[in-house]
DNA sequence: ATAGGGTTAG
């Protein structure tokens, strides 16, 4: 009798509920249903209790929420029935862990594990994984890893719950390959992988962006026959759609709806997306047809995706129809719309349109985003009006909208084809001395407008700069090359590849085979013949014995 | 138990 009363719930458990009726009927404990009134009568058969409230609960599918729980052992009912408020609280001690666990209360879970602990309740596999779980929606996964551990070690072994959970934690710390390790685990420990197991890792997988590992733990469903829910379906489609492969994505479609699982808007939405984005403009216009008729509304994101597809493919007129009956159609206008239009517009060379529309946002009250901005900015510096444009750069500043890596590579391309070298190099250095990590484009925007100035050397200087940042372009030896062939400065292109080569950046025979169809590129056929049949860049000069190689600049020292 | 779809630079 002193244990339970020695260790009755914290009274801030226990909210301010006067009377059961409020309970009842506070959304929070469900709606108002007979189940607290069922509960508390079976507390009063003590015969079966336990027994018969894990039918009743289970039937009902009803889990207790905490408060609940403290106020049936504060309550009338059990003053002075401590051996039923005891044998409630064993009963109900799985289900507060569970709810405490997934509030994120760890304070009370662990209140309540070590009151299980002290009066000698036995965890049950239940309770050891709602603790896990518990433990692992509080992001304590080394904690959880030591549950799990003993549960290996003792006569409670883990079963498929306690693996999902424990991959739902690693998942959850990004460390996709241990929560792989674990699923193979489970083979080896002759525990089969349910539906939960795969759509966990297959989350995972897809936020990583490696749909091919998704993809293929989808393939291991179907072969295993385990039934598909709808979601591995929509990462499926979503991730096939994102790499390009529309019509593979569609197949898996097309299987589903064999299936007659449920599709959603959301899948529709990016298979559309990605016809729009391979060009077949007509196929995403006809699955959104068939999206309608299959009896789904677009949204405004389906909308987006439309309007966008059909500025890609220069049908400015058929856009901004659609753009019109979203606004008469109580479609949410975003500025993703805007950005699309605006882009658009300022493509096809209507600046003065693409102007009049980012003053329509302020108007209706929808936010200019940086990418708005940036389409704007690189409407105007590509119809030579690159001061219109640096206006806009500082208004941004001043609107408090972010400057991104973008914006900066935009006006720097701008500021170069102006030939206004100086002001773009400047603008690098802010962008640096901003904390905006550049890209590999950014540094071929950069990189070329310098080459085309004749400094070659400072474009490599900062490009040695970018490495301590973690900044490693691709291809930008290649890119220069490229650039400085293109406009038939040879001589400079052979002394970069010389430089490159010298200082060990890169194999010489790779820096051969990129001049010599630089070269080719550039139409200077003979001088790419030239190169190619000799021993320039990988072999020795003719004093044989001596290991130097022969110099790029040997092709034009003639 | 929960998430899954759209916009910008070379």
């Amino acid at each position: 009798m002193w244990v339970f009363t020695a260790s009755l719930p914290p009274p801030e458990w226990v909210q301010p509920v006067s009377d059961l009726s409020e309970l009842i009927t506070d959304p929070k404990y469900l709606q108002p249903s007979p189940w607290v009134h069922q509960i508390l009568k079976l507390l009063d058969n003590s015969g079966n209790m336990e027994h018969n409230l894990d039918v009743y609960c289970h039937k009902f599918l009803i889990r207790l929420p905490p408060n609940f729980v403290a106020f049936v052992l504060h309550s009338d009912q059990l003053r002075g029935q401590f051996d039923v408020a005891l044998r409630f609280f064993y009963w109900a001690a799985n289900s507060l862990i569970r709810s405490f666990g997934s509030l994120g209360m760890v304070e009370e879970l662990l209140w309540v594990w070590r009151r299980m602990k002290e009066n000698g309740i036995e965890p049950s596999l239940y309770t050891y994984n709602f603790l896990m779980n518990g433990l692992v929606n509080l992001m304590f996964v080394e904690s959880a890893e030591q549950v799990f551990e003993v549960m290996q070690g003792g006569k409670i072994g883990p079963d498929v719950v306690t693996y999902n959970t424990m991959i739902k934690g690693y998942c959850k710390l990004g460390k996709t390959q241990k929560a792989m390790q674990k699923f193979r685990e489970m083979e080896v420990r002759n525990v089969e992988p349910d539906k939960v197991s795969y759509l966990t890792l297959m989350q995972a997988c897809y936020s990583e962006g490696d749909f091919d590992s998704c993809l293929s733990l989808y393939q291991e469903m179907v072969e295993k026959e385990l039934e598909i829910p709808p979601h591995a379906y929509s990462l499926v489609i979503g991730g096939l759609c994102k790499d390009g492969k529309s019509v593979e994505g569609y197949a898996v479609f097309e299987n589903m709806m064999r299936k007659s699982c449920k599709a959603n808007v959301a899948i529709y939405t990016a298979l559309i997306d990605s016809y729009a984005k391979s060009g077949n403009m007509e196929e995403a216009l006809r699955i959104f047809d068939r999206m309608k008729s299959d009896g789904f509304e677009p949204d405004e994101v389906t909308f987006g995706v439309i309007v966008n597809g059909l500025c890609k493919s220069g049908r400015l007129e058929e856009a901004m129809e659609y753009f019109e009956f979203c606004k008469l159609n109580n479609v949410a206008i975003n500025a993703v719309f805007y950005s699309s239009l605006i882009d658009g517009l300022g493509k096809a060379g209507r600046v003065d349109e693409a102007e009049k529309l980012f003053e329509e946002m302020v108007e209706k009250g929808c936010t200019q985003d940086s990418y708005c901005y940036n389409v704007l900015i690189d409407a105007l510096t590509k119809s030579g009006k690159i001061d219109e444009a640096l206006v806009l750069f500082k208004r941004m500043e001043d609107d408090g909208c972010d400057q991104t890596v973008y914006t900066y590579t935009i006006l720097i391309s701008g500021l170069f084809r102006e030939h206004r070298n100086e002001e773009a190099l400047k603008l690098w250095d802010t962008m640096i001395n901003k904390g905006i990590t550049p890209t590999a484009a950014s540094f071929r925007v950069l990189s070329t407008g310098l080459c085309l100035s004749g400094k070659v050397v400072r474009a490599c200087m900062i490009l040695d700069e970018l490495a301590p940042m973690g900044v490693i372009p691709e291809n930008a030896f290649e890119d220069m090359i490229n650039v400085l062939c293109k406009v038939g400065r040879i001589e400079q292109a052979c002394k970069l590849a010389d430089g490159i080569v010298d200082r060990g950046r890169e194999i010489p025979g790779r820096i051969r085979t990129v001049l010599i169809n630089a070269l080719r590129k550039a139409g200077n056929a003979d001088l790419a013949m030239k190169l190619m049949h000799s021993k320039i860049g990988i072999g020795y000069d003719r004093m044989g014995s001596i290991k130097r190689r022969v110099k790029f600049r040997s092709l034009i020292d003639n």
